[in-house]
DNA sequence: CTTAGTGCACTATGCGCATAGTACACTAAG
DNA sequence: CTTAGTGTACTATGCGCATAGTGCACTAAG
């Protein structure tokens, strides 16, 4: 994966984690790879992949058990809950930035289903 | 106005300036408030102010007269064609990060339709 | 007990953003 | 010419991100 040199790595790697969480790519009290791993996998140093945790956990998303390891939460609403709020976020933001441009909502719908790859 | 404290703040204001080109706000060939001036209206360093109308320049939507300012530019079809990009990638990020979420294309334009405020 | 895997804490370096401050060069207007 | 407004070019500082490296404490498995 590369990264985009203007927003934080551990930004970037906690929300592919965090979309994997709400897909349930990673189901709800599974083991998520130790930090060094993390840091392997992506490229990214241990101190860097240890931030991801962190904010993972602060985020209500994980727990982290000393000397065990670092796992998804077993709490499904939080989970659930999430995936609206992302949902809703990316809406409200997508909206506001095409309302910025002068695109109206009906315009907006009718990009989104008209738009090629 | 407040920053986002994670993405660089010469980035925002670019941002808020080239809103205001493509919607013609701010008309070809107008002058734009000088650095300083820029600087004190936002808040922010004269330094990172004239970083914005560097990658303005940049972005070929200024031109720059030292002694006399920076103004938009008169290219019409470079204005066109910078609101039809960015409606572009406004739907393209959208249509991704709500892709990553496990939502259809039809879903997502429900949900811009029937979005509250 | 020993070992491997883990989270966690710490020091140090380099980089870019953002700030503050100063100085210089150019242009138009008086 | 003088002045005000402008872009431009520096130096310097503080901060957070990201890196590298090391060590320690905890846990489970052998």
């Amino acid at each position: 994966m590369q990264f985009d040199p203007m927003r934080p790595i551990w930004l970037q790697v906690m929300g592919e984690i965090e979309t994997d969480i709400v897909t349930g790519v990673r189901g709800p009290g599974e083991k998520l790879p130790g930090g060094r791993e993390l840091a392997v996998s992506y490229g990214i140093n241990p101190n860097t992949a240890a931030r991801v945790y962190q904010e993972l956990e602060k985020a209500g998303l994980c727990e982290t058990r000393r000397g065990m390891g670092t796992f998804v939460t077993g709490n499904a609403e939080r989970i659930a809950a999430l995936r609206e709020e992302l949902a809703r976020k990316a809406v409200n933001d997508f909206l506001k930035k095409v309302g910025s441009l002068g695109v109206s909502r009906e315009d907006a719908a009718r990009m989104i289903l008209e738009e090629e790859e």
